[in-house]
DNA sequence: CAGGTATATACGCAATACCGTATATACGAT
DNA sequence: ATCGTATATACGGTATTGCGTATATACCTG
């Protein structure tokens, strides 16, 4: 997931993605279109490769770089985690927890970290 | 986009959210839980802020923060332009159509596997 | 106001990342 | 084999980033 993360994280390289998202494509290709350094690319695709974004597949000389689903079905399972809290009242179990700023917060898991400090 | 992806491409920053899941934390809490040292953990907070991905309420001395559902949904609509490619057969298609930009007749497309294969 | 607590920022440093250039490798055609 | 095309890697330089330490700011309590 972090590895997804920073590949996605340098411009150039979310937008081989996206450019990606019309099929796949040749190194060149997508320097032309992206107006990069045809190094670059190859270093970008590089990092998007090693992070399992997207397969290579080799033609002739050219190397057709395509996406791969399984890092983004990992990307919706994770944002998954998320979607409950947003859906649930959970939201309005932190926003309480945030609007009481003088009293107990619920007893709930959320509260375990809070430190007895004192000392 | 790109700002969410760079926010949550470092691991700190990733378990910070991570953890702010369970619910609105101090930072203090959070550091120890982490195990990073505070200064760290308010800058890595900065970041997510500015980022858009917490929000932060003072209570007392403390500044709580929270998770912001706006980018979350942002990413899931981000990944929404993708989920129409996995979800079709036109990853096979695409795959094709750019494999074959005029040379090769299609051995056979129908039946066209996911795996490139080696020679 | 003094003093303690909680958090934010400033600063120097080391590691990392991206870039541009040059070079190496792979493949096809002559 | 040699050349032209397509892509990958090596290398040096610069910029960015995260870290640790020190310090500043904000708030509560007495």
């Amino acid at each position: 997931m972090l590895q997804t993360f920073t590949a996605l994280a340098e411009p150039n390289r979310l937008a081989i993605v996206e450019l990606l998202r019309r099929g796949p494509q040749p190194v060149g290709a997508i320097g032309e279109r992206l107006h990069l350094y045809q190094a670059q690319v190859s270093k970008h695709l590089r990092v998007l490769r090693d992070a399992g974004l997207v397969e290579v597949q080799p033609r002739a000389q050219q190397r057709l770089y395509a996406l791969r689903r399984e890092p983004m079905r990992e990307l919706d399972a994770w944002l998954e985690r998320f979607r409950a809290l947003w859906d649930e009242r959970l939201s309005n179990l932190e926003r309480y927890l945030i609007e009481n700023p003088d009293n107990d917060p619920p007893p709930d898991a959320s509260d375990a970290s809070r430190q007895p400090r004192r000392k």
